[in-house]
This record gives C-alpha cells, structure tokens and sequence, in this order.
DNA sequence: TTGTAGGCGTTATCAC
DNA sequence: GTGATAACGCCTACAA
C-alpha cells in the first residue's frame, strides 16, 4: 500500500469550512446538525471521494468492524455456504468476515485460537462444528469478550450464542422413511467418534428402529470418519453381512457415496437392491447416479442468523436479537431409495 | 467487544519503567537495545499478556495487514483449496485474510470492488478466475495502490501479479492421452463463453486433435457453462450424433459428472462404451463411479505462491520476489478411460 | 542505547 | 448546532 493521497475527515472539514467534529457527525448520522451544514459537508464528502479510515475509526471507537469465522474444514461446500450467508447479512454492514481455519488435532489448536483472538480482537466470531462443540472454545471467547455464535447439531448452548439445526428428528424421519418403504434391515454408517453431530444422528437412526418396533442390531451400526473412504470401509462391511441389509443411511454424503462406490463395484443395483440415504445434501448427492436422497440442513439461513445474532444490537443492523436458533433439515428424496424387495 | 482491560504499550512503559518507544523497539526487534533492557521488557510483556493492537500499528504505520481474497465462487472446493493454500503462508506472519466475494453479472460489480479497496486498504488482493481476467480490476487495484495477484489460466498479467497454470497444454495432453487411446470421435464440452479457462481449454483441444491429423468437427464440440447440468445437455446432444463420440472431454469435471449421468441414463458403459475425463481434479471426480480421468491444477501451491507474492519484501517474510508464476497441471489417470472399441 | 515530541485519522467531552 | 481539545495505541522523527 502506497502513500495514497487519499484525503482525510480534515481535508473535508478545511474544505468544507468546519470543524472535523461535525464532519464526524454528518458520517455518523447525528441528527443535531444544521441541514446546510450537513449539505454543504457531503457535497465535499461526494466531490473529494472521501473514505473514513476503518483502522482509526477502530481505535477511538476502541472496537473493529471485524467478524471472524473459525472452522476446521468440515466440508468446502457447507464452509463456503457459511460464508456466503454470512456475508449476505455483512454487506450491508461495515463488518468484513475474517476468515480463520484452525487444525484440530493439533494440541495448540485452543492456544492458537486464542492468540487470533487476542491479536484481532474481533468484533464477534462463528464457529463451526465440529470444534464449536468444544466448550472450552466458548468459555474463551467469553472471558475475552468476544461475541460468539456457535454452529452445531443440537443446541448446545443459549440462543444468542447459538444456531442448531435438529439432525436427530431429521435422521429419525430419513429412516422412517425406509421403513415406510418397507425395509427391516438398515445400516447406519456412524460419523466419528466424539462428534456431537455424530452422535445425534445416530440417535435418530435408534429411535427410528425402536420406534418402529424392529431389533436394534450392533453388527449394522458400522462406524466412519466422514470420509468417502470410509463410507467406502464400511459398505464393505454391511455388504458382507447375511443377510444383507437392504438399506443404509450414512451420516452424510460423502460417505454415502462412498457405499454406492462399494455397491457398484459388487454389482448391486441402486436402488433395487441398496437403498442409500445421506445427510447434508452436498453437491455431490445430487450428482451420483442415481441421484441421493438426502437430508438438506438450511446451512445459509442458520449462517445468516448467526451473523444478524453476531452484528445485531450495538453496531450492526439493530435487529432484533431474538433470532430463531433451531432450524429444521427437511429429507430430499430422489432416486436412490426404492421399496424394499420381496 | 467489551471494554477489556488489555493492557496497552503505556502499561507495559511504565511497568517496565522505560519509555514507549523503548517498548515500541522490543515489539519490532529492533538490533539496537540493551539485551537487559530488553529481557526486562520481554518479561513485563508476558506477565501482563501484552499484544500489540493491530488497529492502532495499522494506523500509525499507515498501513494494515489484511489481505484480501476476491473471488465470484468460481467452486467451493476450489476457493477452500485457494484459502487453504494462502493461510499457509499468512499464517506465520501478522496478515489476516478478509474474503469478499463479488457478483460476477451485476453491473456494479467493478463499483463494489473499488469500495471494499478504498475502505478497506487491504495490503493486497488475490483474484480469483473467472473476475481475474478483468482487466479494468486489475487497474482499479493499480490507481489505488493495492498490491494484486491474478489467478488464471494462462499468463494474462506481469509475473508479479500473476500465478498461472497452462491449462492449453494440459488439455492437450489430456485428449492425446486420448487419442493414444485409439479415440478418434472425441466431443468436447466448451466452458462458459468469454472465460479464458475455457478458451484456453478449448484450445488445447483442437491443438490436439489437429496435431493428430484428426478433422476437426463443429457438431463434436458443444457449450456447457461448467455447471453439471449443462453437462448433461451437452451429453444429450453429442450422444445423440451419429455415429457417436467414442470420448469426450469436458472443461470441468462438474460437467464431466454429467457427461456420465447421462452416458448411465442411456445404459452406456463407462469406459467401454464412452471414455471421460474432467478437468480440476475436484473430490467428486475420484467419487463417481467410475472414477474420473482428470486433470489437477495444483492450487493450493498457486495459492501459496500467490500470497508469498503478496507479503514478500516489505512486511512480509521477506521472501523471494521471484517466485514461480507459472504452474504445471498433471493427468491424473483413474478408470473413466479405455481404449476405444473396434 | 534511550527518551521526548508529535502525528496517524477518527471520535468523545464539554464548552460556547 | 458547532468547535476546540484531548484521547485511542502505536510509530517516526530527532534529541540527548
């Protein structure tokens, strides 16, 4: 960045023969201020093409205009959803997002969030699961002061710090779906261990099956990591099963598409002889042949949420803080679910 | 952000019992300082759990360190992989990474851009394609004294302000491989027109075919807009030819994806009856069954190159200012290709 | 090697 | 209504 000429809240008030003070208030709106004044300054503001300078606003303010989002790369699509609901809310705010991925796994992963937060200070940040579910995370940004709203498939703390879809009522009505379909043998391809989210749909598939009043059978739940190659693992290992279950829902698409992967490499049909449900309606679901059904959360809305709970109040658009907090996933059905044979 | 009692460089001075600028010194390690002074600093500095506020160093220096990402979602797995990438190298230095996405399309696109630049003085952008082949953005950047770097595929910019990958050449090899292949109908499927990716690709193609001696057909060549389902529609129309494409290649591997759904539609082996192959090399290309003959541009090492441009020489790592701008895509072989029948 | 004075561009205080 | 004056936290002169 160059020495810019670029003219300053005193060039505007020399121009416009007044105080900086009342530039700063035609900017900020005052509403004590002569109309001719107030004119006379924004003819200079329009004609100088001046831009108050965020950085000092920021310091005599003694607060940004930034919105941090953290995340561990979940899935490029839901982080880039995120993203742009986010800053659907942001633009017409003068909040800028922030971006800070961090590596959980890392034993330094709580530390360095809190070095990023010290540094920037930002305004307000978004966390997104699966490390929004670390509550340690919170209690940080708490004893900084840094407002949060964490992502996360239950709500898992206040509403103002919180948007939750229900994946659990959402998996249980995937499954009871299949089961309307006629299918007696479901597989579940867990999420990993730990995860809230994983552990929500899981009960979801539980309270499906027992609902419906069929055995809950431990050698059909098979755990994965989210990956398509898991997905891939435990298709195989269904799949080896006698008899076979004539269903599986996985616990999000990629590992969905990873048991058709196995199903077609065994010469299985989809959907005659494997029905497949996902979860998260990514791209991909829509792309496999045949098309996957799926659970679609509504991630732009709760991300939009989240950045109105973020910016509202002090600061941002004064909405209202009451923001919903739960947002309900709805099942997309398409071509990979198909009445159970015989 | 409430009124935290951070402790400022006033606090640490006077702890310390030195001046401000002694402090200011130790923060920005300068050579010349008492090593016990300095020690004595250092430890007034980590006992009050002093940070030094960015706002007020950005004011003072005249200066920030933010570093802005420009981008039209081009695809999410791509603007991760670019994030990804930069963060690498912002990471070990005081640079933030502020992403703004723009709307390709609207018609203020190039005024919205300018106001972030004029607001924000990012220390630099990184563009992505497709709004990276935009002249009149780079010369906006240019007047306002912000540091850029394009992103593109092929070099439409100084070296300084460029990372580029050769996507001519690698489509060439791509349909070589082809042709190699004993393919002599190969279709192709255009990206949107007035992208230079696309033409680009384009290019490679008929470079191809012509090095070949094969004729070059018009009806083999169809226009996509890099979404899957003008893929399919460009599947519709090339499978209906007679005689048909025994391959087809397809600028991105979304509309790759729906080359195959339809080829499936229609009860077509894949490879035997139609070879495929993509370009991006994006997770759904190794998901699909089969898995996609692709080509993989190494992003995330443009990306890195990119930002070291940006930050390199002052500020930054003081890196070498003559990084690498031009970068090499590899065929990745899977299963979406076989020798062509007869 | 260290300190003093002044400025970066903005807002808050408190007079007039 | 408006304008001096003093912050905000840091850095660059220039002295000492």
């Amino acid at each position: 960045m160059k020495r810019t000429n670029q003219p300053t809240i005193n060039d505007v008030a020399r121009i416009a023969g007044v105080s900086k003070k009342t530039v700063s208030r035609v900017i900020n709106q005052s509403p004590l201020l002569n109309a001719d004044t107030r004119k006379r300054v924004e003819d200079v503001i329009a004609e100088l093409g001046y831009v108050p300078n965020p950085q000092a606003r920021a310091l005599a303010l003694r607060r940004n205009f930034l919105i941090g989002l953290i995340h561990d790369n979940p899935n490029a699509q839901m982080v880039l959803n995120v993203q742009q609901g986010m800053l659907e809310v942001l633009r017409d705010t003068e909040f800028e997002l922030i971006v800070h991925p961090v590596n959980r796994g890392s034993p330094t992963m709580l530390a360095d969030i809190g070095q990023f937060l010290e540094r920037q200070r930002p305004f307000g940040v978004m966390i997104l699961p699966p490390i929004s579910e670390n509550d340690q995370m919170a209690a940080l940004c708490g004893e900084l002061g840094v407002r949060y709203v964490r992502m996360g498939s239950a709500p898992l703390d206040e509403a103002p710090h919180m948007v939750a879809s229900n994946d659990r009522e959402a998996v249980r009505g995937a499954v009871e779906h299949l089961i309307e379909s006629g299918h007696k043998r479901i597989g579940l391809v867990q999420g990993p261990h730990g995860f809230r989210s994983a552990f929500e749909r899981q009960k979801g598939y539980e309270e499906a099956i027992e609902a419906a009043g069929l055995p809950l059978q431990r050698t059909l739940i098979v755990q994965g990591d989210y990956k398509f190659e898991s997905g891939m693992r435990a298709a195989e290992q269904l799949l080896d099963l006698a008899p076979r279950p004539t269903a599986v829902f996985a616990s999000n698409d990629e590992m969905a598409a990873g048991v058709l992967h196995v199903a077609r490499q065994r010469g299985l049909n989809v959907p005659q002889d494997l029905s497949i449900i996902g979860f998260d309606d990514t791209p991909i679901a829509s792309h496999l042949w045949p098309p996957l059904t799926t659970v679609r959360w509504p991630i732009a809305t709760m991300a939009r949420a989240a950045a109105l709970k973020l910016v509202s109040g002090e600061g941002g658009t004064a909405e209202e803080d009451g923001e919903a907090s739960l947002f309900v996933s709805t099942l997309i059905r398409r071509a990979s679910v198909a009445p159970a044979a015989g």
